[in-house]
DNA sequence: ATCGTCATATGAA
DNA sequence: TTCATATGACGAT
């Protein structure tokens, strides 16, 4: 794993890299944890950290991302993986429910199991875990807390409870 | 309006 | 195997 800082108006996040590429995003303040399960990035001499830093700029400042670095969330379960690649599809400005991804993904009823992946997402913001909201509108839950998905919804123009 | 229960995927104890 | 999660639909108080 290969750590970089990435600086934005919101403060400086931080980017971890395997060999293939992003595998975690964490939010300013956040200590690297411990247990990495991406495999050890020696070179990150491509220009993910640039296509990173915009990405991340552009999802700051509620516009989408004009192309994103690869991803590697191969860490992840089979569901796990079929819910973030669900994420990734929900345009700037929309939302869905847990409930609704789960119907999309076969699940019907797997509400929760959905709000458990996207807990388990090691990519917010640029994977947008943000745009799911419960039912009710209501904001379910956030792994950087729910201040920032708050910023980040009302920053796209979303409306919420 | 609130409460219990069941269904789902996953990891921890 | 039981429990707790970033849920939700349903039926009973």
């Amino acid at each position: 794993m290969h750590w970089t800082l990435l600086p934005t108006s919101d403060g400086l996040f931080r980017a971890g890299y395997s060999s293939n590429g992003l595998c975690r995003l964490l939010f300013p303040g956040q200590d690297v944890p411990e247990n990495l399960s991406c495999n050890e990035a020696d070179e990150v001499d491509l220009d993910w950290e640039a296509l990173t830093a915009d990405a991340l700029r552009a999802q700051l400042a509620g516009r989408t991302p004009e192309e994103m670095p690869p991803l590697d969330w191969s860490s992840g379960t089979d569901f796990q993986k079929r819910v973030w690649q669900a994420l990734l599809e929900i345009p700037t400005g929309e939302t869905r429910s847990y409930g609704d991804l789960a119907l999309k993904l076969g699940v019907e009823g797997g509400a929760r199991a959905v709000g458990t992946a996207c807990g388990a997402n090691p990519i917010p913001v640029l994977v947008p875990c943000h745009r799911v909201l419960a039912a009710d509108q209501g904001l379910g839950g956030f792994s950087g807390g729910l201040d920032w998905k708050r910023r980040l919804l009302e920053r796209e123009g979303t409306l919420f409870k």
